[in-house]
DNA sequence: GTCTATATTAAGATAGAC
DNA sequence: GTCTATCTTAATATAGAC
């Protein structure tokens, strides 16, 4: 009969795929490898998905919108600038830690495919600068901060909390640490990050 | 006869797989693409390289010989921190402008072989911190800049510079703005990002 | 050195039995 | 709903003529 059965197998891939996707990417991941991971066959990845590329975004979707709230915190919060950029960079280098390939799945996801940052960005969650933008003017112009373009400041907290995560193999060279002592500098961003953003923009 | 036109058509066959391989990727890429980039046939890339995975190294070792001297200028010219950072970003932004694929194909091929690291460490032009670092925690202890690791400072330098380049489809999406007014917002980093960093670190 | 034609392999997808 | 076996296509790679 056809049991429930049915949402188990389905959840199963699912996860699967979230696994080999992020870590692969979608070019080189591979059908067999996802069935291998689920410990199902392969057939099966058809039968409840049709196609790589409808399997693919699944994961997609399911990956943005697990990023989307992190983000939206520092545009939407209803705090001080000051608190929204400690309490993203805290809680934004938790969540990568737990989620280690997701940024780079994105990001390199919307660079292989420009045409699908349009169609995210015409849907209902994708976040939005405008709050934040509006926020950090008014600042500037109380002379809290210092006149800084509030898309510049965006851009930079999110360099410098995203890139460490996708660069991580080449700063590790670079530093010359082990993954480890690397996890560690990591760890010290949580604080670092906002005391070097607010170090530069407060005006005393 | 056995002509010079070997080398010719070698370099030719080189520089339709940097702009290939840079734009998709080793994965994604096709020899096909390449020939056709090359306006030469197949069989011609397997005569000069023996493999995509040769041509790969090939192009790979060229594009990191291209970038390795931009982060050297950070690391080991003989002038102060601030004209460093100061010189660094206006001229690594100008260079991926010329090479806007270049950072992203490096990033994206050291994660998917990370043991490449290590090889490349190795090797002899391989840039190294440590200079900078004495420099950072020298200009610490003589209270020029506030305390601060040279590792994370270096981390920032890189992410701020790196970061929008790799992650312009995301970025262009939550700033809403189309590719002009992006490439606007770039220009204007030349600067800004040195004033943001030093704004940061200086002490008055 | 360069080309056309072909071999080989691998991956996505489907058919059909259970 | 799940599996095995198979089809189909596409990509790397090679053979062989010129």
């Amino acid at each position: 009969m056809e049991t429930k059965e049915n949402s188990s197998t389905e959840f199963t891939i699912l996860n699967a795929a979230k696994e080999i996707f992020e870590r692969k990417g979608m070019v080189a991941a591979r059908m067999q490898e996802i069935a291998d991971e689920a410990g199902i066959n392969k057939a099966m990845l058809h039968y409840y998905y049709r196609s790589k590329q409808l399997l693919f975004e699944a994961v997609f979707k399911s990956a943005f919108s697990l990023l989307a709230p992190q983000i939206n915190e520092i545009i939407n919060a209803d705090t001080s600038i000051f608190e929204k950029i400690r309490n993203f960079s805290s809680n934004y280098i938790s969540f990568v830690m737990k989620h280690p390939y997701l940024p780079n799945f994105i990001i390199q996801e919307l660079n292989r495919n420009p045409d699908f940052v349009k169609k995210i960005v015409a849907e209902k969650n994708f976040p939005n600068i405008s709050k934040f933008k509006q926020q950090v003017d008014e600042k500037v112009e109380e002379g809290v901060i210092r006149p800084i373009k509030a898309e510049q400041l965006f851009i930079n907290i999110m360099s410098l909390n995203i890139f460490p995560f996708i660069g991580s193999q080449l700063l590790k060279g670079l530093v010359n640490v082990n993954e480890e002592a690397y996890k560690q500098l990591m760890e010290e961003r949580k604080t670092e990050i906002a005391d070097f953003i607010i170090n530069s923009i407060k005006l005393k």
